[in-house]
DNA sequence: CTGTTAGCGCGTTCAA
DNA sequence: TTGAACGCGCTAACAG
């Protein structure tokens, strides 16, 4: 039909007719079908699948609107799918968006199974892996500076006089988690401080779980000055704990939160901006499908972006 | 082929065939492309369209989640479309959805604009209105109980002994704001107490602008002895105000927060649950399509669900 | 049980 | 400038 050249703005039309056109279109509510149109073309969907492990995280969401803001940019749209934390859904998801022809996927993964990811990568869909390196397969992706900053804000406390410092984190699964712990060791090994295995404690996700594991820390007959966290969920569950002891410990943590400046504690953040973190990772997306669409050649060699944090102080660490 | 006939499990094919198929696919990494099945199948895509003002808002991220738990029981993906309250831009978001042959669309209206909506509905894509009402057209809407937590928190304050109760909300054009002021004016004029503009800021949208307001009231000659704030940014906003004051003003809110408990004030908050409201949402649409698929009669009535708030306290209110 | 025909809505190519 | 034919990947209906 003549529509179909109206609709994509090809000249060879008459004015006349393609008002006409308009007209009918208008007046049915007439839209084209963009799936159609797509398969014809063979050109990809449009469309961009954004996997995260918890949306309600307000990190996650930050980062799903910095991915959207940047390929949105380029006429792309989002589709979010969240795990849960849960690999086999993450494991569906994913070749659910392949089936649908996404034309590039970003993920978080949930575990260190990232086989789906491989065999989509392998399949010739780009993937992006944000938060945590690709494992066992090679693709771009987006890191924040987990040791670096695990490590500038224990040098803090540190140089604050601190020597006893428990660490509330992660699963050592989880390797955001691990390389915080090792940023924190690391500081430590260069202060000629010893790491307390019984200061260590990991695995919790929850505030409630992190305000008990802080409180045990708490308890002990020679109790830790200082307690790092290496995520906002254990900075908020250690105040806690912190508070209902009355007792003075400093407080450092990894990620910033809302009202972290009103809780009356000493408290220095290792904080990076998660938005940044899903604009760097639409970047890389964004540059493999252009390289994709140029030419057909062998990809490139897998990028990898780092985020950097920066140190926020809110009150002042106390020594100890 | 018979490869469509063993990827749909169709029984009427050999299992050796099938097995072989099977093997095939694997091999090569075959996958069915589901676009072009839903083209030719003309049943849905399976795709639910959902349109928020601000997902970094955690309100927005857990309602998104609930409509994705709800639809996605059902076989169906959630895109999700930010507007950052930008009408033009819900409008592109909607126009796109739709031309992409959504199932059906659930969005909270950026603004009183809701004419694409109504093009959509009346384009025969089922739309859902979620915290505000169709605006110029019929549709299933979820609301929450603004009114009724607002009075109810109200009247908490006014049972307090307050009697000059300062607001802070939302600009009135956005409905949950003027719908929550008129709860708080009802309340008042229940308890024979007179409304005074001069207490009543509207407008301010981050906490930063939230924070100059409460000041503003706080310097007045004679000060409100408590705040009313109609949404959490502002509930923030003042108490940053009160404490920077050295008042003992008492503070009440609707929508609650992280870390509401430890703020070191009597705070009261009418909350709810917005990943309620996003399930309530999915689950209208489930039925909406549900419903059009056994019969093509006229639609049934518009249908209206509305999320109950509750009343929680932290500290205690002082009396003024 | 398997292959063939036809067509979902669109765009490209080639004639008219 | 416009229309007819063909095919994108898939499947319902009918052969074989």
């Amino acid at each position: 039909m003549t529509v179909s050249r109206v609709l994509r703005d090809d000249p060879k039309v008459l004015p006349t007719t393609a008002e006409r056109v308009r007209a009918a279109a208008a007046e049915l509510g007439y839209r084209r079908n963009e799936m159609a149109r797509s398969l014809r073309l063979g050109s990809g969907t449009g469309l961009v699948g954004l996997v995260v492990t918890n949306l309600a995280n307000p990190f996650y969401s930050r980062l799903a609107l910095g991915v959207d803001a940047v390929v949105g940019g380029h006429g792309l749209k989002t589709v979010i799918g969240n795990t849960g934390h849960d690999v086999a859904a993450e494991r569906d998801l994913v070749e659910d968006l392949v089936a649908r022809r996404v034309d590039g996927i970003i993920v978080v993964p949930a575990a260190d199974d990232q086989s789906h990811l491989a065999a989509a990568a392998a399949g010739g869909v780009p993937v992006v892996v944000a938060s945590r390196p690709p494992n066992g397969f090679d693709a771009d992706c987006v890191l924040v500076d987990d040791h670096g900053g695990a490590h500038t804000v224990t040098r803090e406390l540190l140089a604050a006089g601190h020597r006893r410092i428990g660490f509330l984190g992660s699963p050592a699964t989880v390797y955001t988690g691990a390389e915080r712990l090792r940023g924190f060791t690391d500081a430590l090994a260069e202060a000629g401080v010893e790491r307390a295995p019984q200061y260590v404690r990991l695995g919790q996700q929850q505030t409630a779980e992190a305000t008990g594991a802080a409180a045990d820390l708490l308890a002990l007959p020679e109790p830790p000055t200082a307690l790092f966290c290496a995520n906002n969920r254990n900075t908020v569950g250690a105040f806690r704990a912190i508070r209902a002891a009355g007792s003075g410990t400093a407080l450092a943590g990894f990620d910033d939160f809302e009202l972290a400046d009103v809780l009356g504690l000493p408290l220095t953040i290792a904080a990076y901006d998660s938005d940044e973190l899903g604009k760097e990772a639409g970047r890389l997306l964004v540059s493999r499908l252009g390289e994709r669409a140029t030419s057909a050649d062998r990809r490139a060699a897998p990028r990898r972006a780092l985020v950097p944090t920066t140190l926020v102080r809110y009150g002042q660490v106390s020594s100890g």
